[in-house]
DNA sequence: CATGAATGAGTTTTCATTCAT
DNA sequence: AATGAATGAAAACTCATTCAT
């Protein structure tokens, strides 16, 4: 795994694949499309990352766990359950709003690495899910398949970011932020 | 003289692809996947369809757009926004359970497939839309943004498909039926 | 080699297939586009031709032999070098204008099939060839290369045809005939 | 394995391209070939062309354009039409004899490359037609069809060529020359 | 005789990766 | 570190020909 003295251009590769990656597809990306947008040689490349795969997995490591840690300490600072889950989806909405491309990369075209991750690695929905057992265990949220509201939140959360893509809905995700807080919380609080 | 022989060979083809396509990704299966899937050789799945690029939007095309029939007509039994919206959701765990595989194709892994739609033909998405939309005029629903109130039905809907995919859902719509009907109208009719 | 019965669709076939052979090349001519101009299976063709390569030779084949052997015979009636030399061009022309495709499939665009001729076997460049041998040996044509002598003649009397196909004449080579004649008996007894 | 030295590769792949097309045909030649005879992987090939269709159309364009300006070149510096018509006449066969393979596949073996021309690009058939329209306005030559009379030139030329690649002739031009300008203005001169 | 699905060898092309400079 | 020519394996696709019906 070669490291820096020029983080500048390691990063510029990965910010590059992210947007190619969101744009096309992570398969229809070649290596030649990620030189290319940075202005380097394709060979230049593999000083900086091990290969295509390599690039794709720390693309979406990185920024993958600290998001999962941002959400986790937004929740923390909250203390009930109503208050925790609306901050996290505020969260979502921030995070979204400010690197639309990184938030659809990490959430939508990360193919199979999910699965590449070590076990026991906190993710999004990680701490979404522990924050909708502890409100069911304090009967702030009726009893129920905490998985299954879990799927809810994220349902309400990301299918607008999805339509937006679309051009159905703007890509202001915090405009809408309220009023994602509310649905969630009224489908999780429904039985 | 009306009697194919193995009038069977092209949805076989279709099926086998679907299968593919679902469980690695369409870039990720190659012809030769499906081809073998079927046992047949490469060339002879060219008598079928015309290549890869037409066996994917063959395989979406139809079933979407069938999808999207059947979705609409369920709806136009029922007379009150609650009860088309129910019947709808109902004919998505329907749908899903009885053919996960080609249900997962046609809602998350087909390509861009999308924009190659004729513009104007009915779709899931404008099925449920034209719904919701119907009740907000109706007052049956409060005034909103329809497409962001379809967008929550669409996230509730299939964000649990997506955890069963993960594992961390039973792969079974049907019996989470009546609990996303009523997060669907509990997020749909909050302010 | 199959034989008759039904020897209309083997000349349908042999047709549909100069025609292509001259509208795209021999190579570029599919078995399958053959079929189809005369509309049977691709597998009926091979109850007429043994094959492709067989199609191309026989349609070869036999018109050019016949071609060779008519221009011989309108030699033979004429008694001058001048005119057996006129007579063959005027031969020229209106075989061409009869039969522009079959014209162009014989002199152009057949590829490898002269080469195939048995030994000995007449064509035209010997029809003219011998005329003008027999001009030189009588003196009505000066002591030159008879094979120089007949390269002109082919020459002048091809070149239009090449010239038609790109457009820039019209595709009358009879209109242009005694011009052709002219120019040719010029060349040839040009020193 | 050392390698490389001078990036002439390019200019290897096209040769040997030239030297295949002409020997065998250029759809029977396949990018294998041209890769074997220049002993590079196919692949890298496609770093100097972009594919087959691109090296044909660049093995032609190139020195088909520069072949018609040494033509029109030679043209200008004489003033009499025919001798403008003897130097571009003496020009075919120079260039003919330097280059055989080049010649042939410029004026022979090029498939549909004419027609991708940009319009009004200069050809040797204008050069050649341009020559002879002026000769017939400065009444040097008769009144007649100056497409005809160019084909006639051209088939004078040419044909010669057609018979050396069947052994019927010398492969040597430059020694038919005299003969070949005495003939075309023979050809052309009369009426 | 006809059909047309099927084959299999071959074609063009792509692309992640390596390596000499 | 950077370059870019080169590789090799595999992809999509083509097509003459065969064969069961």
């Amino acid at each position: 795994m070669p490291r820096h003295r020029f983080p500048d251009t390691r990063d510029r590769i990965e910010r590059a694949a992210i947007q190619l990656f969101v744009e096309k597809g992570i398969d229809a990306t070649t290596v030649r499309d990620v030189a290319r947008a940075v202005d380097i040689s394709e060979g230049a490349l593999y000083r900086h990352f091990d290969g295509k795969d390599a690039l794709v997995w720390q693309a979406f490591e990185r920024h993958y766990v600290q998001f999962a840690g941002r959400l986790e300490s937004l929740a923390q600072r909250e203390t009930t359950a109503r208050a925790k889950l609306a901050a996290m989806i505020r969260g979502f909405c921030s995070e979204h709003d400010q690197d639309p491309l990184l938030f659809r990369f990490l959430l939508f075209v990360q193919h199979g690495q999910l699965s590449k991750l070590a076990p026991g690695t906190p993710t999004p929905v990680d701490a979404v899910r522990a924050v909708i057992a502890q409100g069911i265990a304090s009967k702030e949220i009726p009893e129920q398949n905490p998985d299954l509201a879990t799927a809810l939140v994220f349902g309400i959360v990301l299918q607008p970011v999805t339509f937006a893509a679309y051009g159905r809905l703007s890509s202001s995700l915090t405009s809408l932020c309220d009023h994602l807080i509310a649905a969630s919380w009224a489908a999780v609080t429904t039985v």
